[in-house]
RNA sequence: GGGCAUAUAGCUCAGGUGGUUAGAGCGCGCCCCUGAUAAGGGCGAGGUCGGUAGUUCGAGUCUACCUAUGCCCA
């Protein structure tokens, strides 16, 4: 009668759960580590240790997490972890971006508020409680997904220290004369009489008076027919007394026709168009665009010279292929005028009126002036054509009044003092991936000088008082000092409480008038230069942190936003980059690899996916996907790396399973004296290691994320547990065989967890907690330092033999399914082979001698030199009762090995 | 429209300096096991490398152009 032996054995016991049940048990873990102060226990554990800076980017305070940000976090986290187990100080102190338009519109919307009544500081209130309630969920958000940081002490833009710093920042550019007032066309309604941000413009169609106008030709460089005009198109004739200059494009094709007025000069594709369905004149020239540039022209009604200049931005698809171009009233016209040197009239008034300096049209506002504009040019003969036509044209989201475009005075940061030195400090970072380093120096040799003004309140004063008797703007190293000096002690707050007499110190007057009579500047800085500010306000300003930082890590978007705002201030006040290395993390789209968007109802929410799969699995699939370029997130994907998932933890439940009645302490043997066997998943863990750590080093996490995985499923799963079961089943607790491999297990459980640990902390504190320690182990796996692995592991002559034996081992395989295919045998298990092996495998397979079938998990192996192949058969053997081998049997149902060890601890038992 | 980037099996990724039948894991199909069991093992079917044209004795790997997608700018 057949005998339950299973008590004999020892079996895997773990309190390890197979399901992770992520979702309910994280956030319990979570606390403990709260409560236990573990990042306060890493900074203490870790003091005088080589400082490693990752910066955080300060995401904008006015949302929910998203997959940019859990993406984005979650990589900074590895790296974090990885140099803290590595051994060095890494704090991570979280920032957030809180100023600016958009909080100060939702506070105004949501506060039913009114812009122009609300006291400013009852607004800035109302927008710093909005902010720090936003900060408070994130914060909560990003705890979730398991990023350990300073959370209890993030810096935040509106804090008063890092408000001061910015002050400072800003006082010492103006001290280098990096600072200037200059004119900058801005949206501009007339009827509220103040800036607006594009946020609060609204495009309707408008009717509007469209005019082909003609420019007399003065100096046509010899290569325009005498008497030519140059024609332009606009539906905005009142801007025309702010003109400068005509802008062509260079590729373009450009002809002089003739016609009843003379020659005009016009876009050889806008001919036809031009002379409205009539005959086009005959065509006495044609040349580039580019060869028009230095053609100079007359104002049609004002005693002016305006050139031809050049841009990218004119097209044919309407008018003549010239444009006319007023940088007082245009973001084109502008940025044209600033190349070229154009100047800007502004001619308007805030009400949208027409100065003295205007003749004929002072006094008219802008839409009264159109009529006389048009009567100006036909006195002249200037006007070839004029027609009505609707257009979508901007109007005031408040008022619903049309809109200009009208240059005012705003603050700039002069990049051209800069550009040099800033493209010369971001050629010394190294940039991940390596287009950044391009990508950034194109950005800074191409941009404009950077206004600073907004017209706003929320945010950070530009700390300018003006001498009310000569109207100057004084940029004083004392008022920038006691400015900082209040803003340090009481926040922003104070530039709008306090009257301005307060911030001019006592010895200061003005240096053109001395006057002492003072009034504030009342526009805000740039939200850009809040966060480019960070590596002053923080990392400077921190002994516990250090300046440049080592790593920053953002989305593609911020080579225009804060890693290049970041690299102007710093180069601007410290004549460096802020950072040593950045890297750049892909945007996130949705499965089919589209942007997300609320209206395709595409967006993946981080929170959803946390619940529904834990912190942990959205983490590895941030580390399974290539981040430096846009990534894929959807159920079906995070589904997939739950798969993965569950394969890592039911490996590293296994090994823990197995090692129940281990004690690395006093149990384990001596490596070197190890079987082969196990010295070689030994060597495998070895170069895993090691490849799982350059990869860490490079921060290529995708490289550890297949590497643990393969690590997992092939070496250990599906080879080494796999053929150790019947060690460490069969064989007494105490056997030195059995020893051994647990000796190999447990180095290999060891090693597992700590080099999964940075992306999987939940999984790999929880197995840490649940294996044995060894002394001065750390109560956390966080705690931990990095595996050491002894080179005496690595045996490449013993890998080369067992990588023999894995390839037969695929070999045999298939045979054994051919064979259990055609009835041969029912099982693997019962399988005899008989290998005639090729003299160089016989030669690698003969040492492994009798252990072969155990090996391939087989009946019995016969194994020749031959080369003649695999022959399967079944095994005469019985199939043993205790360890369902199939081998030579010794009692009625137990082989020979079984009977000793049933023996062994039968003699056990009556003892 | 411009700049930058990406494009290898259903999915996520590997594929130094160009060279025999392009790899892995997951998923999928079939089979085994039931002493890792909402587990484990084996076998198998899937790509000609976004497209086109070139360079070369030979290209996934070099060049040009095109397409799609994304970011930024206009």
């Amino acid at each position: 009668m057949a005998e339950d032996w299973r008590a004999t054995l020892n079996l895997p016991e773990t309190s390890f759960p197979m399901k992770a049940d992520l979702p309910r048990r994280e956030p319990t873990m979570q606390q403990k580590w709260a409560e236990e102060g573990l990042y306060a226990a890493i900074r203490a554990a870790r003091r005088g240790a080589p400082k490693f800076i990752l910066h955080d980017g300060p995401p904008y305070a006015n949302g929910n997490v998203h997959m940019g940000h859990a993406l984005n976090k979650s990589l900074k986290d590895f790296i974090v972890r990885y140099r803290t187990m590595r051994g060095m100080d890494a704090p991570y102190v979280p920032g957030w971006d809180t100023h600016g338009l958009p909080i100060e519109l939702q506070t105004i919307r949501q506060m039913h508020l009114n812009r122009d009544r609300a006291e400013p500081l009852e607004l800035r209130a109302h927008c710093q409680a909005f902010a720090l309630s936003f900060i408070g969920t994130m914060t909560e958000q990003f705890r979730r997904l398991g990023v350990l940081g300073d959370w209890d002490h993030p810096y935040i833009t509106l804090q008063p220290g890092y408000e001061a710093e910015e002050v400072a920042a800003f006082g010492r550019m103006a001290e280098r004369g990096l600072i200037y007032r200059g004119l900058r066309p801005v949206y501009w309604c007339c009827d509220c009489r103040t800036a607006l941000a594009e946020a609060e413009i609204e495009f309707h169609p408008t009717a509007a008076t469209a005019v082909t106008v003609l420019f007399p030709v003065e100096d046509g460089m010899g290569r325009l027919p005498e008497g030519t005009s140059a024609a332009i198109w606009t539906t905005t004739p009142w801007t025309l007394p702010a003109n400068t200059g005509i802008t062509a494009h260079p590729d373009l094709s450009y002809v002089v026709a003739d016609s009843p007025r003379g020659p005009v000069l016009v876009a050889e594709s806008r001919l036809a168009a031009f002379f409205g369905g009539g005959e086009p004149g005959t065509i006495v020239a044609r040349l580039r665009g580019s060869q028009l540039a230095g053609v100079v022209c007359a104002h049609p009604f004002l005693s002016r010279l305006v050139p031809i200049v050049l841009g990218d931005y004119v097209t044919a698809d309407d008018g003549t292929g010239l444009v006319h171009t007023a940088p007082g009233h245009g973001r084109d016209d502008f940025e044209t005028g600033q190349r070229y040197g154009l100047p800007t009239i502004q001619p308007l008034d805030d009400r949208g009126r027409f100065g003295p300096e205007a003749g004929e049209l002072a006094g008219l506002s802008y839409r009264e002036a159109e009529p006389v504009v048009l009567r100006l040019l036909t006195d002249r003969g200037r006007l070839w054509s004029s027609e009505r036509i609707e257009h979508e044209y901007a109007h005031c989201w408040r008022c619903k009044e049309p809109v200009i475009w009208r240059a005012t005075e705003q603050w700039f940061v002069g990049v051209e003092a800069l550009r040099k030195e800033a493209i010369a400090a971001a050629a010394k970072v190294h940039w991940l991936p390596g287009w950044g380093a391009a990508r950034m120096a194109d950005m800074v040799k191409g941009r404009q000088d950077w206004c600073v003004s907004r017209q706003r309140v929320w945010g950070v004063p530009i700390p300018v008082l003006y001498c009310v008797g000569c109207g100057h703007p004084l940029l004083l190293h004392p008022i920038f000092d006691r400015v900082a000096e209040v803003v340090g002690a009481e926040g922003a707050d104070a530039w709008w409480r306090r009257p301005a007499s307060d911030f001019l110190p006592q010895e200061i007057a003005c240096p053109h008038c001395g006057g002492r009579d003072v009034r504030k500047e009342e526009d805000i800085l740039d939200v850009w230069f809040d966060s480019g500010c960070s590596s002053l306000s923080v990392l400077a300003a921190d002994s516990s942190l250090a300046w440049p930082a080592d790593v920053y890590l953002e989305g593609p978007d911020q080579f225009r936003g804060w890693f290049q705002s970041s690299l102007l201030i710093a180069v601007a006040t410290v004549g460096e980059a802020p950072y040593r290395s950045v890297i750049t993390n892909g945007w996130v789209l949705d499965g089919q690899g589209r942007a997300m968007h609320k209206s395709l109802g595409n967006v993946v929410e981080p929170a959803e996916m946390v619940d529904r799969w834990g912190a942990d699995v959205l983490r590895l699939w941030a580390a399974s996907v290539d981040y430096t370029t846009d990534v894929r997130v959807s159920e079906d994907l995070l589904a997939q790396v739950g798969e993965i998932y569950r394969k890592i933890r039911n490996t590293i439940r296994y090994l823990l399973g197995n090692l129940s009645d281990f004690d690395p302490n006093a149990d384990a043997l001596s490596v070197v004296e190890l079987p082969e066997r196990d010295r070689y998943i030994l060597h495998r863990l070895a170069q895993v290691a090691s490849q799982v750590d350059t990869a860490y080093e490079a921060n290529r996490f995708s490289a550890v994320f297949s590497a643990i995985r393969d690590f997992c499923a092939q070496d250990l799963s599906s080879f080494y547990l796999d053929v150790a079961k019947d060690r460490l089943y069969c064989t007494p607790v105490e056997d030195p065989v059995r020893r051994a491999t647990q000796t190999a297990m447990y180095e290999v459980l060891r090693a597992l967890v700590l080099l999964a640990a940075p992306i999987l902390p939940h999984t790999a504190d929880e197995a840490w907690r649940a294996m044995r320690q060894r002394p001065g182990d750390p109560g956390s796996v966080h705690l931990a330092f990095w595996p050491e692995i002894p080179s005496t592991w690595s045996d490449a002559a013993l890998a080369r033999r067992w990588d023999t034996l894995l390839r037969l081992r695929t070999e045999v395989s298939l045979a054994v399914e051919r064979a259990m295919a055609d009835g041969t045998i029912g099982r693997a298990s019962e399988a005899s082979i008989d290998l005639s092996l090729s003299p160089e495998d016989w030669a690698a397979i003969e040492p492994i001698g009798e252990e072969l079938a155990d090996q391939l998990l087989v009946a019995e192996v016969a194994a020749t030199s031959g080369g003649g192949g695999i022959r399967v058969q079944a095994s005469a053997a019985p199939r043993c009762a205790r360890c369902w081998r199939h081998r030579p049997a010794a009692t009625a149902d137990l082989c020979e090995r079984c009977a000793r060890v049933v023996g062994l601890l039968e003699r056990r038992g009556h003892s």
